[in-house]
DNA sequence: TTCGTTGCAAACATTTTGCAGTTTC
DNA sequence: GAAACTGCAAAATGTTTGCAACGAA
């Protein structure tokens, strides 16, 4: 059984929140998502429970969009879309990473832990309503 | 020949700091770089030059360590490796960004402009450091 | 009681912005 | 003069932290 310990409430919503969301949802995301549910929720409990799951691996930083992290519950290695008019951060799953590429990086005499790839552009969403604008 | 009019002075030590540098640098960084020369430069200044080359496609972001964006130079898509440990940014001109990926990452209906693969790990000089520390 | 978690607000760091002054043309 | 650029300081933004209170064992 997951621990539903009513200690853990707030920590076990907020892993919850970002394994369930396919969003890559920011810390303020995360709260605005909860608050309506768990009313006395803070800012401080969801950054202090990001950086927890960060320091054991159960989540990951995907990248700083406007300003604000985005953090993924998905650790393994994927390839990531961020669109630069909404802002929206997608999974690319048909995208592989080669691992050839990582080891093409340790031979630099690094040690690699992860690899980031991440495509920007325009979204396919953000594609077709800016079609309609004439441009 | 290069625009040298007194009137872009400091646009233009900007510009030439970051394409000099291979570090990278935050805009900070760049502060600290150019105020000994020019002392009365100021933040403000920096930053407003750093929205404008982006706007113009002449610099890139390449990611934010530890709370400040780190910028390039070099506009073409090529590989970083970050170290978590120094938080220095580094070029891997030996790994080649594979372009089946771009066109992989557009199939999935997205408009692709810019591909950024980073690596993090722990540096070459930070594992030589390390090793002489017990771990 | 002890330890971990939390709300709240203050502190912090980075970045943006308003405005007046300067430089170039 | 008009337009572009800048210094300075204030403001805005996202994130971290101190502290007292709370909950579980």
């Amino acid at each position: 059984m997951a621990p539903v310990s009513k200690h853990f409430r707030k920590r076990d919503a907020i892993l919850d929140c970002l394994r369930h969301s396919r969003a890559h949802p920011s810390a303020e995301m995360i709260y605005a998502r909860l608050k309506p549910t768990i009313p006395n929720l803070s800012m401080g409990t969801v950054y202090r429970n990001l950086a927890v799951f960060q320091q054991q691996g159960l989540i990951r930083c995907v990248a700083t969009v406007r300003g604000a992290e985005r953090y993924d519950g998905r650790t393994e290695d994927h390839v990531h879309f961020l669109c630069t008019r909404c802002g929206n951060v997608s999974d690319l799953d048909d995208v592989p990473v080669p691992p050839q590429l990582c080891r093409a990086a340790s031979r630099c005499g690094n040690r690699v832990e992860s690899a980031s790839l991440i495509f920007s552009g325009v979204c396919q969403s953000c594609v077709r309503s800016g079609e309609s604008l004439s441009k």
